[in-house]
Formats: C-alpha cells, sequence, structure tokens
DNA sequence: CTAGGGCTTCCACTGCACTGGAAGGTCAAG
DNA sequence: CTTGACCTTCCAGTGCAGTGGAAGCCCTAG
C-alpha cells in the first residue's frame, strides 16, 4: 500500500511516517517505479508497536534501540525490562519532585490570602511568590 | 557590578543573564564606558524573584508577564492567583498522567513475568510491550 | 490536455531555557 | 608591552517529536 493509505490505516500521517522512517524506528520499505513508498502488513504491526512503546512512555531513541536488539541479538527481554525499570523509577521520581511542586504551589496560594496588598514591597516584583524575601536597606558594602 | 559578580553572586552564569535580559525578566542595565554591563542591587534581588518562580514551575514567559502587569498596573495580585491557580490544576493532570502511565509500565513490567521467551513471535518487535497484540495470519483482502 | 490529488525530496521551524563558540574590545598586573 | 581575565556581540546548536512549506514528479478522470 501507499503511505496516505498506511497513514490512514494507522491514524498517523504521511509526515510522522516518513520522519520515523528517518528516525529508525520503521524500516525503509520497497519503492514502486514511480518512487513510492510501497508498504506491506508489517509497516501497520511495526507503527502498532511503536504507539504502545510511545505509550509506555519510550523515546524513539529507546525503541529504535529496542528494535536494533531484537534484530541482531533476538528477543530483547533482558533490554526491555531494564528499560521499563529505569522508566519506572524516573515516573517516580517525576511524580515526587511535580508533588512537591504542586505543595509549594498550594502553599504560596494559600498565603496569598494572609498578605495585605497594602503592605506590597514596591522593590519586590510580587510577594506572594516571593515572600520570603524581606526587603532590607541595601547592605552598605 | 560588572555581570561576573552578578553572576557569582547569584548562582547564574554570564550567559543566562544576559540570556534573561533578552527574555525581557531582567531590565537593560546601566553601561559603562567601555561598554560592560553595570548592574545595581536590583538586580540581584530580580534574579531571585525570577529564580522563585522558576521555582514555582512558571515559564519565563510567565513571570515576564507578571513583571509588566506589575510596572503598568501595580499589583499583580490577582494576575498572580490565577497563573498560580491553573498552574496547580496542571500539575494535577501531569501528575494523574504520570500516575497512569506508571501503573502502565509496571503491568507490562510484572506481565513480562508470565511471557514465555519460547512463545515469542517473530513477527512482533517485543511482546512485553505489545502483548495485546495477536499476530493474526494477515487478513487476504 | 488539464486539473487534482497523491507522492517525492529538502530545508526550516516549533517550544523551552539555555549553552557553545568565534571574533574582538577593555583593563589591571607583571 | 604583553598576557590573561573579563567583557562585548552575534550566530548556531542542544533535545524531542514532529510540522509546514516549496518545488516538482506520477497518475487518473473528465
Amino acid at each position: 500500500m501507499r503511505i496516505g493509505q498506511l497513514a490512514a490505516r494507522t491514524g498517523l500521517t504521511t509526515k510522522t511516517i516518513r520522519f520515523y522512517e528517518s528516525a529508525g524506528v520503521l524500516p525503509a520499505p520497497a519503492r514502486r517505479p514511480s518512487g513510492y513508498r510501497d508498504y506491506d502488513e508489517g509497516a501497520v504491526a511495526r507503527l502498532a508497536f511503536v504507539k504502545a512503546a510511545q505509550a509506555a512512555g519510550l523515546s524513539l531513541a529507546e525503541i529504535r534501540e529496542i528494535i536494533t536488539v531484537r534484530a541482531s541479538t533476538g528477543a530483547p527481554c533482558q533490554h526491555v525490562l531494564t528499560l521499563l525499570d529505569s522508566h519506572a523509577a524516573d515516573l517516580d521520581r517525576r511524580i515526587a519532585e511535580l508533588t512537591a511542586l504542586r505543595a509549594d504551589v498550594e502553599r504560596l496560594r494559600s498565603r496569598a490570602g494572609t498578605l495585605d496588598p497594602a503592605t506590597c514591597d514596591p522593590a519586590v516584583v510580587c510577594q506572594v511568590i516571593q515572600a520570603d524575601v524581606v526587603t532590607q536597606p541595601v547592605p552598605t558594602t
């Protein structure tokens, strides 16, 4: 099939499919005499894999690596497990970071209620954000 | 003070400070006859604000906007509160997404234990990631 | 024969917050 | 006088996953 039909069947754009080929996650297909790309069912399966792996949070570089391992040393099980583990750890870290940030924002937000705009220090841009900064007379250096 | 000292006092690089000036979060300072930037204490305070706002998850564009509001219409309280609220909502969304993704990865990870590499389907790149795909004989279209 | 839709390549751009490097000016110490 | 640290500007690149557009070929229908 041509690239347009593959795009329709996978829900991607033709642009994205060509980009995936250049990124090494989709093998270069056969060409028709006209130069048009000619895909088989394998391309549909491959793009399904790429989508599934992306949904698991893997980058195109990681997906490409899994594919390479698969092609050279057979089943990439161990590689994939390691990858998933490190992604899980990564996600844990990021979730913890965002949760802490969320708490910080909440703290700022609620502190805003206790501040009187009248006490707003013109030397500071916004005391809601920077309430821990008390403007002091410039130290005589 | 010159840019190098400001950098030392704020823990930023001179590159970053010039970048902040071009990004509109730090006003252009006075210049010495030599052309060197000449900063006062206000620059230290401003950069502290930028850091605090960044720590609250605000982008440079948002920080610039707060500064602009502050300069034109006075205290940017309402603007800042709105911004913080929408950031909190944003964070909630992203935390939920990452948590769901974390659960997915865990599910894949644990499913890997139940799969026999011997049943590894060569038509699929990796069944750990794509276990829901059962390769079927290519439909005779 | 022409219009159109689909395809080809290549290059540039998006957003974000920087970072690197080149070419050259300034200033104080030795 | 020279060395070296520090400063200036401007341009380009980083990472990620695409997206946009231009110029031009292929193919079919009217």
